[in-house]
DNA sequence: GACAAAACAGGACAACCGGTCTGTTTTAGA
DNA sequence: TCTAAAACAGACCGGTTGTCCTGTTTTGTC
């Protein structure tokens, strides 16, 4: 446990380098990490402060408090992770569906390989914060709010388009973000990605036919073993 | 903040009443309420104490550690929490769409009626803890597969009776899981619980029509107003 | 009533947490 | 070069946390 690697090179105490934006990195990269694996109150500054190889002025120079550096946490990164993987992936699709379906099928394959869930970032963080602070709240919802709105204007493009003309898009964005949030903290909690192809599978087929289930691709399940993270 | 009624009538010190089981219930009421407003992390046995009115010798005799504790109320209440508003309404139901749906419509009402979305205490705990502990990802996951797998079983027995023929049960369950799921999570995190009812419409509209967006029932947003818990 | 076990009381404690404080070094601008 | 602000170092502190420990009381059993 703590700091297996320094990463502050302490070889000459006379020399330092001033390097504000890296360091505000650094701690910002350690704790989207650690507030991930073990959540914000399980997070504790001085391993973050270890972990991260910064003293406990530079890190309040930067972040006054632990709320303010979890804000910067989830503006900062947590909107961008959402941005990266769903937001622009969706509007860059050939349709809504398309995208949804490639992002479901892209984070499966990755957890697949990276062999452990983590979950999602936004849902992990928006059930421990939620309640907690109004600050929270609001930039946890704001979040949310930017990912269903931009797969409702995909449909709505669509719809321009001549397609998805009895889907609602608010609805329908309310239901693919459901799902994907249901199904990876299933998978987070079994520890098997597999869930999210079931979801996907059955939110494409309509939430009825499922097509053959003699014949069709077996169903895997697998479960996943863990490896260390942090 | 604390208690505000310390539950324990304490008028005569030199007489007491061993209660085991009454005082194991308390604790659990607390516990399962406190881990539910503010998380595993944030509850802590000091302030469980003096909301079940109970001494800290009487906690560690029945519960030898917080983790205990814990378990104790998943492998209790949780547990029966989604057997009691998921398993056994869907169980009874007509058919196990006619049973998702009065679920679905149960929670928001209730939601609306209490003016405040604590979240789902299944996925509330699943988030924070999952990842923690092997033993609490063991008994979450164990309630996940026992909720999936009582929809499953209702899909079946339609099945039987010459409905849902071209359903998969087990995708079908985890896409219903999935989206209740992630539909109060979002609901928790935006203090709204019309998501909810976006979320069952767009479901069994078969994730696409949605009909008539005029002459419907006009979208409800119904932003919810604060109002203390614990 | 004797007695052992269960039930409960209440204090003690060591570890830890987040925040603050003072002091030093670097850096940018005039 | 001088100077002030920014950047960083590192110790310090009050409060809290979970757990443990030693007693005392109640309760079931013979």
């Amino acid at each position: 446990m703590s700091a297996e690697i320094t990463a502050r090179s302490k070889i000459r105490p006379g020399k330092r380098t001033n390097d504000p934006e890296g360091l505000r990195k650094r701690v910002l990269d350690v704790a989207e990490a650690s507030f991930q694996a073990r959540g914000y109150n399980a997070s504790s500054l001085g391993d973050l402060m270890a972990a991260a190889g910064v003293t406990g002025g530079a890190l309040h120079h930067h972040f006054p408090t632990k709320k303010a550096l979890a804000l910067a946490v989830i503006e900062g990164r947590v909107a961008a992770a959402v941005e990266a993987t769903w937001i622009a992936p969706v509007l860059a699709a050939g349709s809504a569906r398309e995208g949804i379906r490639s992002v479901f099928e892209a984070v499966a394959t990755e957890l697949e390989q990276q062999g452990f869930v983590r979950g999602c970032p936004l849902n992990n963080l928006a059930h421990e914060l939620s309640l907690v602070d109004p600050d929270f709240r609001a930039a946890l919802a704001g979040i949310f709010s930017a990912w269903r709105e931009a797969i409702a204007d995909k449909i709505r493009a669509d719809q321009q388009a001549g397609r998805e003309q009895d889907t609602d898009p608010q609805r329908f964005a309310a239901l693919a973000v459901a799902t994907y949030s249901g199904a990876m903290s299933m998978a987070k909690t079994t520890q098997d990605s597999g869930v999210l192809r079931d979801c996907l599978n059955a939110l494409e087929h309509g939430a009825a036919s499922a097509s053959s289930s003699k014949g069709g691709a077996k169903r895997r399940r697998r479960v996943l073993i863990g490896q260390r993270s942090f």
